[in-house]
DNA sequence: GATGAATGAGTGTTCATTCAT
DNA sequence: GATGAATGAACACTCATTCAT
């Protein structure tokens, strides 16, 4: 008795979600170079003939990570978007970056890593490009913000404010102990969010 | 009849050093996992069996440019130590991570991707952890500055400033040109060097 | 629809056992250093990645050999002890040895070269150490035998029993042809297997 | 001022002494195979180009070693044959062998190892054959002996008595310590040097 | 004679990917 | 859908041998 169409296609994202999330792991304890296939069938529980229908390779699985990771950003832009004063929205993205790191030091380092990848890395490079992309997006929309804040020279103030995101990211993602997390946040806020 | 020791290692220099830099070459552009000893040899215009007289393995040749990574790093610092007052050892940090990012991207783009290894992979992350633990140094030193600069809390105030650095660094790095390196640099003078 | 658990372990049996042959025949024809991974994968008519997937490797292949070895002397020994008298059981050595050399020659040739590995190849020297422990728990046997048999001096009995036995299995598997193993055998026996 | 001719030759023999020498330990402790040239030449002292001047390769110096192996052994027969009675002469074998192995069981063990090489080894089987060559040019003079000692069927005595040397040979070499040597030698002597 | 830098063919081993079942 | 046996290309590394000096 064959399953019914929707039963199937119920199999089959769950099959499809778990391979994504073991290769998460697995990528992100291993790097990407040093996980093989093996590694994430295993983790996942399954044959690595099933990973293979469900993916392409190593490198779609790599790509729906970033794709997810693009998502998740743009998530909090977007949330960010829809609050009322450019004050609360850039709160809100710092918050949303520096908590993100703060919970999962070990994603953050990892994507971090693969935007740094060797720009002729014919692999990976277009992966580093998709984030980097997503970056430059998210620098646009800051941009406005601080604009609507009414600051002078929005651009460089944007500027500004993602090197120290970052700066603090990079920070608190290799030590992530005993960083003054609440302290930081809030010099944030009263070095960017606000105007006199 | 022979050659004479000084001419030996002479040449023994000069084929170390070129082997050197064609590896450091390939690893930038191609990263470490996807550069193979073969493409190492041909870029130094030498057989793979002279790559391995002078070198135990690819992993040596990485830890050599680790090493000197690190020496380089201790290099501006000494020479930042070395100036009169704390504003001025500021500045020069300033003005050495900032020009080195500036004159190479791709270099600071290839040990930030190292940095940033994941923890896991055995043979790296030894790497990674070296370059931390030399930031690790870097920011005692920055510590003992600001404390001489008289600034209260001078380790938050280190934290901020590395932070900072670093942040500005990783966005030169990822969009190496329009950056307004000159007017960072002054801010960064302003909110860091000088106390009012 | 995947073959089931135990047609699965059947077809790993068989490619195991195929390739442990043909590393049998590849190691007795060519000896082990001038056996290649590609030579054996080729006897065995397979890929060089298969036999990895059963063996870790060359290594492991010779242990598989000398543990197979090991394991055929010590039923010949076991057959013997479950003789009746010690003179039944010495006989059943002497012919279990012998037979062995007379029918597999280039076998007992392997083996003895393997016994007489150099001591600091540390590659092969386990397996030669192996071997000898067998030889030594074989002698211990033999004591306990000749003493029943109520010899003087079974140690030196079963050292001078030995001794001639692999003098003898030296001999024909050096001198194939022509060897009286019928006479040979009887004088063993006279010697060693009756009191007077 | 170039050197003498005589000096040359002088220089030529000492140089080429040592580095036979040196191989022979090297390959006695590591086997032919584990034994590299540089390491023959680091035992040595010398450069490997210079070995190279001297032997052809690594096979021409093995093939020394065993020609020298040859020439002892062949030594001992010519002084065996010099005495006046059969008695005397293999006693004199006996004592030959098994005090040679005693001494260096080691060079006992290479060589038997050498001997018992697999036939199709295209490098090595030259040399096994020229060794086990000798040991049948050494049966044919023992053949003799006991013809002379007048024994009934004074092959099959011999092959007996090559049997019991090679198989003691083989026990001492293994266990070198506390092998009643005396006793086995006055055995051996009481067997097959005497008629009743 | 003497050196050791340089070569390159050969080998063991890994692993993404395919496909018969 | 699901399996895992099987493949083979790619790679790190070794070492006997050559030759310019």
């Amino acid at each position: 008795m064959p399953r019914s169409k929707e039963e199937n296609d119920r199999v089959r994202q769950l099959a499809q979600e778990n391979i994504r999330t073991s290769a998460m792991q697995v990528f992100i304890e291993k790097g990407y170079y040093n996980a093989s296939i093996a590694d994430i069938a295993k983790r996942a529980g399954v044959s690595k003939g099933l990973l293979y229908n469900y993916y392409k390779g190593k490198e779609e699985l790599l790509g729906d990570m970033v794709q997810s990771r693009i998502e998740e950003i743009e998530d909090v832009m977007q949330k960010a978007a829809a609050l009322g004063t450019p004050s609360e929205q850039l709160k809100h993205i710092i918050d949303g970056a520096i908590d993100n790191v703060l919970h999962h030091p070990k994603i953050y380092r990892f994507y971090l890593h693969l935007q740094t990848q060797p720009e002729e890395d014919l692999l990976l490079s277009r992966y580093s490009q998709m984030l980097n992309e997503e970056m430059a997006r998210q620098f646009q929309l800051q941009c406005e913000m601080f604009r609507k804040l009414g600051v002078p020279d929005p651009e460089i103030r944007s500027l500004h404010f993602s090197s120290a995101i970052h700066g603090i990211s990079l920070m608190i993602s290799t030590y992530p102990e005993h960083y003054p997390v609440r302290q930081v946040k809030e010099q944030l806020f009263r070095d960017f969010c606000v105007t006199e």
